[in-house]
DNA sequence: CCGATACGAGACTGTTCCGTATCGATAGTT
DNA sequence: AACTATCGATACGGAACAGTCTCGTATCGG
């Protein structure tokens, strides 16, 4: 039995920089990796699962768009699974922070902001596939609110929270119900093709929760 | 090259009724079909598509569970497809018409029934993985909504209506909107697991949607 | 130039699954 | 009894796909 001649073994894997120097220690052997294959990878990777959700990702598939081939991508992750992970790990979400002048015009701005990615079919569909294969696949779904969902929640919960401090809000307003009436109404919306709403979906929806349904006066 | 040998074609597939006595006119030779059959088969199918989605339906299994042969499957559904639609066309939703004495009571019924839905894990996978595979299946989608969603949703709209005409609701009320509201808050819950909420989760929702989130007195 | 590693391409194996075909047995009509 | 369609079971062809492996080539450090 052979003491198998320890390799240095500092794992590039999943977290490899070719290039980007990192100081003396560990330049490796060998050609490095191409940046620019693994950005390839992972572009395609979620193209493809917007397009066909988890079972859809074929490594196939993904090699071919991403004009490698498949031993590049075993080399980088162990299998679909960790590539859909580091994939959905990749997500960046560009949301403003908003410091507009009322509350209001914060909250219609996120409204809009959340509309706008449910128009991008390749955001609408991640989330939807997501939270249907969620089930099956749990450390994904994870990895995406982590990476996703929860940033974008905190944002509202701290918009709403200092409309109650500057008093424009109600001081007993129940900010998780006001989170799930805001994020579901852009979920629930279009799911059965509403043909009532043009550009004002936003104004509505944030004007409609507001005020209120109750036609008596709250306070 | 043989004529073929017409045969009748009647083609009482995916509608037979080998019992039932359709009067007099058709009744076909040979052995029935069996009506215990095609139900144990429309069971499996949403057994295992709301374990599954639309690509864990694997046949072997439908017929395995059902305790049928494939070709007893393929007897009645030309394919996958038509099973599916078949089974979801068979849902039904035996959603109470709430006749409660406030629109408020009758609101937070039905949130409840909603969530009650929800916690059932079979009906709340079947509309996960639909939302996702939607996209993929159309036909699918479209059926679902036509047996399942929309008639839950226009119960609701006739309670908020029936709210403004008896002056419980405001006479500007945006009905679509309240509607996208109280289902969106419904859907979005617990999708990043909320701890917030323990039984009263419907009282909040629809109580935070009447009384709104402005201090202004809205009249 | 040499050794080491990465590269794209794709052959290959093993598995899963759809849809068809065939089996002897069964349950109806005539 | 003769006839016929359905029954459950299972073998089969074909396609899709994950993951491994092997080409010959390219790119790095020394």
């Amino acid at each position: 039995m052979q003491p198998v001649t320890v390799v240095p073994e500092s794992d590039p894997g999943t977290e490899t920089r070719s290039t980007g120097g990192s100081p003396g220690s560990g330049r490796r052997p060998g050609r490095p990796r191409s940046e620019q294959a693994e950005q390839a990878i992972i572009e395609a990777t979620l193209d493809l699962f917007a397009e066909q959700g988890f079972e859809g990702v074929c490594v196939e598939l993904v090699a071919a768009r991403a004009g490698v081939g498949k031993a590049t991508i075993y080399r980088r992750w162990p299998n679909k699974e960790e590539l859909l992970l580091a994939a959905l790990g990749s997500l960046k979400s560009p949301l403003p922070e908003p410091e507009g002048v009322s509350v209001r015009d914060d909250l219609i701005a996120m409204v809009e902001v959340m509309c706008a990615d449910k128009a991008d079919p390749r955001k609408a569909r991640r989330y939807a596939l997501l939270l249907g294969e969620g089930e099956k696949y749990p450390r994904l779904m994870a990895r995406y609110k982590e990476t996703v969902v929860e940033p974008r929640r905190d944002v509202m919960r701290t918009v709403i929270r200092r409309g109650i401090e500057t008093g424009e809000l109600r001081p007993d307003t129940d900010v998780e119900v006001a989170v799930l009436a805001l994020t579901g109404a852009v979920m629930a919306q279009e799911k059965s093709v509403d043909r009532t709403f043009d550009g004002d979906f936003a104004t509505r929806v944030v004007d409609g929760l507001l005020l209120g349904l109750s036609a008596r006066a709250p306070r």
